[in-house]
DNA sequence: GTCTATAGAGGGATAGAC
DNA sequence: GTCTATCCCTCTATAGAC
């Protein structure tokens, strides 16, 4: 019997990160020290969620003592907060090249396709990115919200262009594009590297929500 | 200016749960104080999360001394489990009733827009059904995950079927399969009941995996 | 900048009275 | 079956040496 894969299905109780958050991402992230409990808490978070990661934890992952992390970090929110700005401001980003294009289905086809690459990628940073919000204190929950608006925006955006041009046929545009941004989004809370290929999936994605809209 | 709806571009930090867990379907949990321990229970979970819930809030939105707790359950996350479990079992039964149509398109429209509806209607149990199954015992979590093998199970027959019969258009099946499901699970992670009816989710995001599958 | 040691707070669960 | 009191542990964060 071939070995089952993993899926809503056959969830994971603990989402398996043996493809260890690459550091190579991080350069910007300095120094080397700093960068080490970076990636290390991206994997804890990911792995446990932040109310059950220690910073014990996130400091044993970094090869350090636990006092050597408040020398880097004030505390274990601000490790969180840097993670999910930053991982906000890249998938944005991802968003905003993927839109560069003219007629509005190509363009929807191309943000659906690589912002979904990106949950599945970088699942990891996407799981702390979709599901440890409440973690945050007030203030930084105020700055993480204010790019999340700027990402449905853009969705919501050329789904109206669409429409407007005669391309889609969308009954609910406010509904519409919150289930766009679902499809993306939930790959965070199911995406194992053993699955599918980033770039596959998001192939599939695109083309569902193409069918969404009845481009 | 109106008031901005909430959504995953206005993000709630904490669920606003104003319409706490009714207590009248659970009138199978006896005594009346192991049932208002449990209530309690889902909103608290849902609210912060497991892991950030204390037993002595639980306990205070019961009404009850801490110590009170451990009379009717013998730990934090015996409470869970039982949550988790009638949650999936709710969820599967709402599936398995939409499911008892003829045609595979008025079916996956049946099922699709009842689950919807489920998720939204009971967005606290939802959350913690859907979001913490990280914090249940291995033993506990193989329980319920035999229950989420059989919620996809009967997603994917029914898309299986429209091929058959060509109704449906489907390349990748379990891909869509999950996609389909990931509409409706999203729904728990950003649903708050001033936005949308449940019934009225429910219809578009049936009309939107009908789109899906190009019926 | 990293360590060992620990302060200070809070949480899960139990003891024992009523 | 509920209470008060509390054990015992773990956690975040700090102190101070090197």
């Amino acid at each position: 019997m071939a070995k089952r894969l993993l899926s809503f299905a056959n969830p994971v109780q603990s989402v398996n990160v043996s493809a260890v958050t690459s550091p190579l991402v991080w350069e910007h992230v300095q120094p080397a020290a700093a960068r080490r409990l970076l990636t290390g808490a991206i994997d804890a978070f990911a792995e446990r969620g932040f109310q059950a990661t220690t910073t014990r934890d996130i400091a044993s992952r970094a090869g350090m003592s636990p006092a050597a992390l408040y020398v880097h970090y004030p505390s274990k929110e601000r490790l969180l907060f840097e993670i999910s700005l930053y991982g906000h401001q890249a998938a944005l980003a991802v968003l905003q090249e993927a839109g560069d294009r003219p007629s509005p289905t190509e363009r929807l086809r191309s943000m659906v396709s690589s912002f979904t690459a990106w949950h599945a990628e970088h699942h990891t940073i996407a799981r702390v990115v979709q599901y440890e919000l409440a973690a945050l204190t007030p203030e930084h929950f105020a700055e993480v919200a204010t790019i999340r608006r700027a990402i449905s925006a853009q969705i919501e955006q050329v789904l109206a262009d669409g429409v407007r041009d005669g391309s889609f046929t969308v009954e609910d545009l406010p509904g519409t594009t919150l289930a766009v941004l679902s499809l993306s989004i939930d790959v965070a809370r199911w995406y194992t590297p053993h699955r599918t290929k980033p770039e596959a999936l998001g192939s599939l994605y695109g083309d569902l929500a193409l069918r969404m809209v009845q481009a």
